[in-house]
DNA sequence: TTAGTAAAAGACCTTTTTATCTTTTATTAT
DNA sequence: ATAATAAAAGATAAAAAGGTCTTTTACTAA
């Protein structure tokens, strides 16, 4: 459903909410480190991101990454279709190239309403807000030990 | 979330189901050409869903595929595990390693009722009964949009 | 018993995804 | 200025997923 990628970018583009600012940046490793990611392949990812503007960086000694109040309103969808090119999310569970209520597949009443939630959340709630949410739960955002196998 | 082998074996193992019988068994081609699957990957599927007693097979002329009354007691998980390796639909949406009630990554409590639906639907139907199900909802099993329904 | 059929087996190929490494560029503190 | 720092850029590599092809084996009907 979502990249490995994309998942490395949400968890640190909500890392980076909760943790950096304009005034204390962090640097890929740092933030690789805490969320038990590759940092190489973040590295990748964030340039990526800073270009299409959803994350901002600079270079240099105190250099890093953050979010600017720009950066803070865009949504995950906007990360989800930036890393994976698309939004997988909303492909049919089992392949369909056309599944809809007229023309369901066998799980399709089970699997719109999970979709529009979903879906609704990545998309009405702005990074800034879902970052909020996120340190108001008590959320993890460490995949420590992923699976590196499979 | 599932691979598209696990996709392909689900859809062609309830279209088994429904269309073919001891009596009447259907080859790779003819299940390939419609439900709208590579052939030869299908094929590689069917021997390891014949291996391990989902679906059932015999050589020669008149030969083909089906399903056993013992087949049709199997269900869409065993399908997933076996050829997934793993029940990949009971991981973490976001990749998390370790994602529970206590330790609930951003989207846990969204995710999960979804994953109970579902898993609670491929694990306590059998195929047959879930054949059925989709032959009197009318769902859709190609994955094409060409309709080749009856 | 033989010709034709269809699955089994296994080797092989391609693309995509994931991940790493090296060099260059920009920034800053001294 | 210069040395240290940290991201940008780009080349490369490893692994997994998806897909194809050829040969062998089993079965059946004429």
């Amino acid at each position: 459903m979502l990249s490995r990628a994309s998942k490395y970018a949400i968890l640190s583009t909500l890392y980076l909410a909760e943790h950096a600012s304009k005034e204390k940046k962090m640097s890929v490793k740092s933030i690789a480190n805490s969320i038990n990611v590759p940092s190489p392949f973040l590295a990748k990812l964030f340039q990526q991101l800073v270009k299409c503007n959803i994350i901002s960086s600079t270079k240099g000694p105190n250099g890093g990454f953050f979010l600017t109040e720009d950066n803070e309103k865009k949504t995950v969808i906007d990360i989800i279709e930036e890393i994976d090119g698309t939004n997988k999310i909303d492909d049919c569970f089992l392949g369909l190239a056309k599944c809809d209520g007229n023309n369901p597949c066998p799980v399709h009443f089970i699997v719109e309403p999970f979709k529009k939630k979903i879906f609704g959340k990545f998309r009405d709630q702005t990074i800034k807000e879902f970052a909020n949410e996120v340190e108001a739960q008590g959320s993890v955002l460490f995949l420590s030990g992923l699976d590196k196998k499979k």
